[in-house]
DNA sequence: CGCCAACATCGACGAGCATCTATGGTGACA
DNA sequence: TGTCACCATAGATGCTCGTCGATGTTGGCG
């Protein structure tokens, strides 16, 4: 998809799915921010991030839990970094990845 | 993934992922139901059905408004029925599908 | 200044999947 | 009983994406 960020948290996007049929651009919107959580590497990322202590965590914290090379965790983070659904922020030598409840608040408020 | 039909209503499967870290197994069950809608094809697949008068329709009606083959349209369904999502009830020559309301809102519960 | 650790990027490979055309099965109706 | 919609299945194809190894970049430290 596009190479550049994806505004995820400030339009509600689109109103619950059984209330209006929704437009086919606004389809190709929600799949895509449904796809940065459909996957169970980043589904486990998402937990592991929230239950660390202060809601953040770096790189060298997730490869061993999740079982994945340093450079596919970077990657999903990356990737869902663009979709707005964590936030990054390096101090010195270490890039601290948090989440943000409000992405996936929104998600659920599509899904009714 | 297994060819046989998922279970999706009836375990919430998990906490909520902001409270505790998914297990591998935990995430993998919950993956399979989040790209069960993680596609523009498929999310305007539950939205045409909730808005159709009565909450349902045959796959005649959809392949239209979706722009999908008859076969395509027929495979979308079938995956999400097989997946809890979709109720599927044949009246004659029509095969009319529904949206299982309970389905949405256990996916929505796991995102907090 | 030189070395090392943490992270990002690149290129490539393989699995999974969405879609199509073609075909089979089934119920309605004259 | 023959014909015609409606729907499901089968097989094939092209694309997306998750993952890896190799390499580049940057900041800390002796």
């Amino acid at each position: 998809m596009s190479p550049t960020s994806l505004p995820l948290v400030e339009p509600a996007c689109c109103a619950p799915l059984t209330q209006a049929p929704l437009s086919a651009d606004e389809a190709l919107v929600l799949a895509a921010r449904l796809k940065a959580l459909a996957d169970p590497a980043r589904l486990r990322l998402v937990s592991l991030l929230a239950a660390s202590t202060g809601g953040e965590a770096c790189v060298c914290d997730l490869t061993g839990p999740l079982g994945l090379s340093q450079p596919t965790v970077s990657h999903h983070l990356k990737v869902r970094h663009q979709a707005g659904i964590l936030t990054r922020e390096k101090r010195s030598t270490w890039a601290y990845y948090a989440v943000v409840p409000a992405a996936l608040a929104a998600l659920a408020l599509v899904l009714t």
